[in-house]
DNA sequence: ATGTCATGACCCC
DNA sequence: TGGGGTCCCTGACA
């Protein structure tokens, strides 16, 4: 094969300004029959003659008008092949034929005919028990939890954006997380390190803490013994402990103590996690390193601890729920790993779990701690029914659209808390489905013991995708974060929606409400401040309806800034 | 409507 | 091993 085409061999054109522009729109056979020419110059003559002759042909036409050059080509955007373009045709997406499979990375077919696409289930060991592996696990499981129903429930989806929504991060959302005692609070971080706190249930009711940190929230988690406080760890290199009522936070540990010293030094930290039993914040870098602060002392005990593969961020970390010695971490080098907290040393991981690319989480199951999720840049959820068994390969993997994209939060798999059955998860979906005429973004609820698809739930007012979810603990309560958007989701029948979704008219704020065609995901004249705005369908509690809230949210939110260090 | 930009993993040399 | 080039479904703003 020849060396990659790049988009500067491509023939090209330079039509002086005057050539009338509307002669090449009158054919398109013209335009193939230049293609032929153009591209048989392309191959006979040698290069260096070619970029002569460009140079030569620009500089003598620099010197009167100012050329434009255009290529002629229509070459597919993805393999700058012609024959074929891939891109959005209306809301359906064509993908290059001469491209692996865009959702299950397989070669010979594309996204429209993937099996998986057809049925998530696909190709996906099923599990050879529901929920339980011997007897041995049955008993395990019935000492820890008493309570296991017998059958297991239906499952609850909240399925519908009735309750609230808002923007009041000024970049996209990176992480969210309930309030471990109070229903109605959900905490978000975002990619400028603001940390919001909102209760979603008065709609206006908010708080953004905006100089806790300089960038990057990646990771937080909320003290349960101590429900006032959060932990945070930022890619500014510093971990704090935040007073929720307050905003005022006490830096825990600054991995940049002398400042930027450019790229390869920069220390950012992702992982974090909570361990309550040994009384620590667990943290980790982006560079492989896991660091332990003393929950009491707040400072950072013992030495740093290469977990992964050096020079590689550690993307998350997880205590075991029920067994606090087990951690679990991800990340970068493709691997997961599970860690005895008693032995903590470079290399004595107890088992590392391969995957094809970056592990984005890896999270044990929330009440028994005995199953293992984790979510891969390859498209695949995987799932490890039990820790006690052999953890030599998955025990299902389940092809999902997740990939990585820059610009976008990273997609986390995230378990149901209220499942008994460690069974239902939910994760939002990269690839869009045509959803009459709109291409919209589902976020997706699997049951990880079969693969099946649960449900898919989208509004077609959210066109952005929905990389951060997070269940509710105790209720049926979905959040979502989209670009800078928040969502609440509940179920369709606790909340009496008459309408069907895209008739309920939404009612924004000031100056917003004159587009009219305003949705929720769309933010333009919506900077960074204050503009909270919900359907009219459903109210919620808020006390008023939002008619001009323009002031009344300014009045209600406290912008606070207090912070004890700068990064 | 269209262009620009932010910016992370990965691949290749 | 490191740096630079590349990149397929982004999203906001000009």
């Amino acid at each position: 094969m020849p060396p990659q085409t790049r988009r500067t061999s491509f023939p090209k054109v330079v039509i002086d300004r005057d050539t009338d522009s509307e002669e090449s729109s009158s054919d398109e056979d013209e335009i193939d029959e230049e293609d032929d020419v153009v591209g048989e110059e392309e191959v006979t003559e040698p290069k260096a003659d070619e970029e002569e002759g460009e140079e030569e042909q620009e500089k003598s036409v620099t010197k009167k008008k100012t050329p434009i050059t255009i290529s002629l080509k229509k070459v597919c955007k993805v393999c700058k092949r012609t024959g074929h373009e891939a891109g959005f045709k209306g809301a359906t997406y064509i993908d290059c034929p001469m491209k692996p499979c865009f959702l299950c990375k397989m070669p010979g077919h594309t996204t429209m005919t993937c099996p998986h696409r057809v049925a998530t289930e696909y190709g996906v060991v099923p599990a050879p028990r529901r929920n339980t592996h011997s007897s041995l696990d049955y008993v395990f499981q019935r000492q820890l939890r008493p309570h296991i129903p017998k059958m297991k429930p239906e499952f609850v989806i909240p399925d519908q954006v009735n309750c609230a929504v808002i923007r009041y991060h000024s970049r996209r959302v990176t992480c969210l997380e309930f309030h471990p005692t109070n229903d109605n609070i959900l905490l978000s971080g975002d990619k400028k390190g603001q940390l919001g706190v909102w209760d979603f249930c008065k709609v206006y009711e908010k708080t953004v803490y905006s100089e806790i940190h300089g960038c990057i929230l990646n990771n937080m988690k909320l003290n349960p013994r101590n429900d006032g406080t959060v932990y945070t760890g930022s890619s500014d290199g510093t971990a704090c402990c935040v007073d929720l009522e307050t905003g005022i936070s006490l830096s825990l540990m600054n991995l940049n103590p002398n400042g930027w010293q450019g790229p390869s030094t920069w220390r950012m930290i992702y992982g974090l996690d909570i361990n309550l039993d040994k009384g620590v914040v667990l943290v980790a870098d982006n560079f492989g390193y896991l660091y332990t602060v003393d929950m009491r002392s707040n400072n950072v005990t013992g030495k740093p601890i290469l977990i992964h593969k050096k020079g590689s961020k550690v993307v998350g970390l997880h205590c075991n729920p029920l067994q606090p010695d087990l951690l679990l971490s991800c990340g970068n080098d493709h691997f997961a790993r599970i860690w005895d907290m008693r032995q903590l040393e470079t290399g004595s991981s107890l088992v590392d779990l391969p995957h094809k690319r970056v592990v984005n989480s890896a999270y044990f199951s929330p009440l028994t701690g005995s199953k293992i999720l984790t979510t891969s840049q390859d498209n695949r959820i995987r799932v490890w029914d039990s820790i006690f068994g052999s953890l030599d390969s998955p025990s299902r993997e389940i092809v999902h659209s997740h990939d990585f994209n820059r610009h976008l939060t990273a997609f986390r798999a995230e378990w149901d808390p209220k499942d008994q059955s460690e069974s239902l998860v939910v994760i939002g979906r990269y690839i869009s489905e045509n959803y009459n005429g709109a291409a919209l973004h589902p976020i997706d609820f699997i049951d990880i013991s079969t693969g099946q698809l649960v449900a898919e739930i989208m509004d077609p007012n959210i066109t952005t995708i929905s990389p951060v979810n997070k269940l509710h603990p105790r209720d049926d309560i979905l959040a979502s974060g989209s670009s800078r958007s928040l969502f609440i989701w509940r179920p369709k029948e606790k909340h009496e929606i008459e309408k069907p979704i895209d008739e309920r008219k939404i009612v924004l704020c000031g100056k917003a409400e004159k587009k009219g065609k305003r949705k929720f995901g769309d933010e333009s004249d919506c900077g960074s401040d204050d503009d909270g705005f919900t359907t009219k369908g459903k109210p919620v509690k808020s006390k008023q309806p939002y008619l001009d809230s323009t002031s009344k949210s300014k009045s209600k939110s406290k912008s606070k800034s207090k912070s004890s260090k700068k990064p």
